[in-house]
DNA sequence: TACTCGTGGGA
DNA sequence: TTCCCAAGAGT
């Protein structure tokens, strides 16, 4: 075992946080909770894996819900192709593996959702190979005990940074070095300022040593984010609200949304209504009348950010999309939907 | 390779 | 307010 494995195992050992998911070994249970992880929080997870493992608590009640339903256990966490690939997922564990998750690396990444990381944090974690799983985290950390100039996001950097943390696997303890090392870079190797007095790792650490611990990693720098125009027609009938489920891929595949569309730049209220009235005919195939604003507000997305504006709208002819549907507007909370239109369905419920 | 895909918290 | 970014995967 090498310096750094031994010394971050002895931090771990008494350090480890005490997570749901880790008072477990149901292949299953670390699988939810490691798509749930991917790009989000520790503490926003918790409560949706709690509420999750009570209404799927196996494989096979995964497998036999519906997707609508999926998607509203996971409405707010965001990625929902995660939630879509975890049903799709399941019902492959259920046909082709007898309701249980393979013990194999190549196996796991097989199935949707599971790519490299994900497929050696279950391996190691749930059924103790010694496999490395690089998370952002691990990046982080590696890339300054071992001084990695290289960008993370390359190939070269990838290819340095996963043999590197193959490396230092120590053989059997596969599961406490992997989570050992995503804690420690959660906790004390964070991306500014990390806290180096209090690292079991400093005596070794490169970046430390050299004073470039800020530096690294190296990261591709980032473009700048596009902000559209969008407006959103709230059609009411007899206490019922139109809704339109949107196609199944591409941002919030599968939700459903006020029928809207994205404008060209507008400067005002009355010039977003008449650009609606055009956008629902060609996008949506409504006949509407624009009626009173409701408001406006702006949602910031990962690569873009827009800012709605919302109409009353009364509906003169609809279109054939069998996607449109009259929801109760006591009932939307039956509905998954982003937060934006999250959003709007309180102004709605608000009359 | 480069882009897409959400959300909420913290600096 | 604005920006970064958090247990990545799919295309």
């Amino acid at each position: 075992m090498t310096d750094m494995a031994r010394l971050l195992l002895a931090w771990y050992r008494h350090r480890k946080r005490t997570l749901p998911w880790r008072s477990t070994r149901d292949p299953y249970a670390v699988w939810v909770a490691e798509v749930m992880l991917q790009q989000t929080r520790v503490e926003t997870v918790i409560p949706y894996f709690e509420h999750w493992m009570r209404r799927f608590p196996t494989v096979e009640a995964l497998a036999a819900a519906s997707e609508q339903e999926v998607l509203s256990l996971w409405e707010g966490l965001g990625y929902y192709s995660r939630a879509r690939n975890l049903h799709r997922a399941a019902r492959v564990v259920m046909e082709r593996h007898g309701g249980k998750l393979p013990a194999d690396v190549d196996a796991l990444r097989a199935l949707p959702g599971i790519g490299r990381y994900t497929a050696g944090a279950i391996a190691s974690i749930a059924f103790g190979l010694d496999e490395p799983a690089l998370d952002g985290n691990q990046k982080r950390v590696l890339a300054r005990l071992f001084d990695v100039r290289q960008r993370v996001d390359s190939a070269e950097g990838e290819r340095l940074l996963w043999s590197l943390a193959r490396e230092h696997l120590p053989p059997g303890k596969a599961a406490e070095y992997n989570q050992a090392l995503m804690d420690l870079g959660a906790s004390i190797c964070t991306p500014r300022r990390p806290d180096c007095t209090a690292c079991p790792l400093r005596e070794v650490c490169r970046a430390h040593a050299l004073g470039v611990q800020e530096a690294l990693p190296v990261k591709k720098p980032k473009g700048e984010t596009p902000h559209y125009v969008h407006a959103a027609a709230v059609v009411m009938r007899e206490g019922r609200v139109l809704l339109a489920r949107r196609p199944s891929q591409g941002l919030l595949g599968g939700l459903w949304e006020f029928p809207n569309a994205r404008l060209a730049q507008v400067k005002d209220d009355a010039e977003a209504a008449r650009a609606l009235e055009d956008a629902l005919e060609t996008g949506y195939g409504l006949g509407v009348r624009v009626g009173a604003s409701l408001g406006s507000f702006r949602h910031a997305y990962s690569h873009f950010r827009v800012t709605v504006y919302a109409f009353r709208c009364a509906l003169l002819s609809t279109g054939e999309r069998t996607s449109l549907e009259w929801a109760a507007v006591g009932a939307l909370d039956g509905y998954p939907m982003g937060r934006v239109d999250r959003q709007i369905a309180r102004w709605v419920d608000g009359g």
